[in-house]
DNA sequence: CGACACCTTGAAGAGGTTCAAGAAATGTGG
DNA sequence: CCACATTTCTTGAACCTCTTCAAGGTGTCG
């Protein structure tokens, strides 16, 4: 399917997106070869991202939006307040950065749960080059829109479900995007906190722990720490869909 | 059902948006004459929509954004499983229908709470002209990123406020945006039932009452049926702002 | 004017939170 | 490599907020 990638010394690690096995999970498909090599300039560079630290944070300039290569980052919001609210959790091939744009700085912390490498893309070359390759154009609309049905889905999780709802929810979704990048739909290590995953399903840690302990009690789930194994998918699809059968 | 949308005769008045008074709402702003003239070339037409039925379904194709002229809108998504939730409500000068971009079919649906009308503006037609007019390519992006910062707050509002700051959360912004408009800053008549209020809040409707009651009775507002007064401003902001002061 | 949708209020109940304690894993420095 | 500190996770019990159920009131529109 895919074409072999052309080998490349080694001394000169070209970034290129052109050659790059994310590609189906970050830029459109059905270029031609030429437009395919144009993208190779939006790539500035590559960028480390050490587990616990920032990417971007809240109030930084906004300059690139970011394509994560590798690890896995979360996205959080913070008020003077002290309240704190995870927006989502972000893998290989995803794209992070978007709520920037509208204000010309980040909105929110993107913050590696683990060692991460990031393409950086800067907006203006984004911008640039989607005015003359109409399939980056619609691709970068796509993946805005994208976002805000996702995010759609998180509303109504937060508005309308119950805990163990929330979830089940939550871990299905995972486990689809691990497979979607070669994993097993069945078993995943959680690069996140319980603390996280309650901030992200608006549940405390404990409620989290304790949902996970009737999962498992329940022979739906296998959990120890932070692998996760289910073993009855169904049964996770059928809570969703029978909100409170009383 | 669901209301099919009745495809409405093209009106004789001239579709101009170098001519409307929403202008500064919904165009990028600091355009050249010139360029402004060729936005009149977005709009194709505009749409009445009576109150109660549907500018866009679930499912529907996606073929247009629509701009608000006057009226009001609830956009919400249903599951198979009978929930409900409103991801939002729109008024003039703000723009909907992006969810349906990453599909080619719209997410949600959006319902027009009072008679209203829009401008629509055929997608492709966007994506042509703002390939040409790099001030509306952005002003693009910004609409969209402005859209997915917005529900990062309404996440955060979900997953973390208790009933009492949703709804003070909810009054501000509402009194906020109709201010922006040029209506009092301190009155308004809601366009929307209790139980839509409470389904964007993630509350029942027996709370959202309540809870209007409550603060009727501390005296921050008045409530007479959708007639709000808002009688102190301050109080609603140190309730967002102070969360769980025991 | 009557029917219907919408809103308010009360009382009981459930689901999730809070507080607390201890266990398990992870990281650190000697 | 082990001991110790720290973070993370689990579990219990009391509590609280919001929901549920129910009834009655208010407003609106044909």
């Amino acid at each position: 399917m895919r074409s072999r990638p052309v080998p490349m010394p080694l001394s000169s690690i070209k970034v290129a997106c052109s050659n790059c096995n994310l590609r189906e999970l970050c830029l459109p498909v059905g270029l031609s070869p030429s437009d395919l090599g144009r993208l190779d300039e939006l790539v500035a560079t590559r960028r480390k991202v050490k587990r616990g630290t920032a990417l971007f944070s809240n109030g930084e300039r906004f300059t690139a939006l970011y394509a994560i290569r590798t690890g896995f980052f979360k996205t959080c919001i913070a008020t003077e307040d002290g309240r704190d609210q995870v927006t989502g959790f972000q893998m290989a091939g995803e794209i992070i950065g978007l709520d920037g744009i509208v204000n010309d700085r980040h909105n929110c912390d993107a913050v590696a749960l683990e060692d991460a490498e990031v393409c950086v893309m800067p907006f203006d070359r984004i911008e640039e080059l989607s005015r003359q390759v109409p399939a980056l154009q619609n691709h970068v609309h796509k993946i805005m829109s994208r976002e805000i049905v996702r995010e759609h889905g998180v509303m109504l999780l937060l508005g309308s479900m119950r805990a163990e709802e929330r979830l089940a929810t939550f871990l299905l979704n995972l486990v689809q995007r691990l497979h979607a990048r070669g994993f097993s739909q069945s078993e995943l290590v959680l690069r996140m906190t319980r603390e996280e995953i309650g901030s992200y399903l608006g549940l405390k840690l404990e409620t989290v722990s304790r949902t996970f302990s009737k999962f498992a009690e329940e022979g739906i789930v296998e959990v120890r720490q932070r692998h996760v194994r289910i073993l009855d998918t169904e049964a996770l699809r059928r809570i969703i869909n029978s909100p409170t059968c009383s």
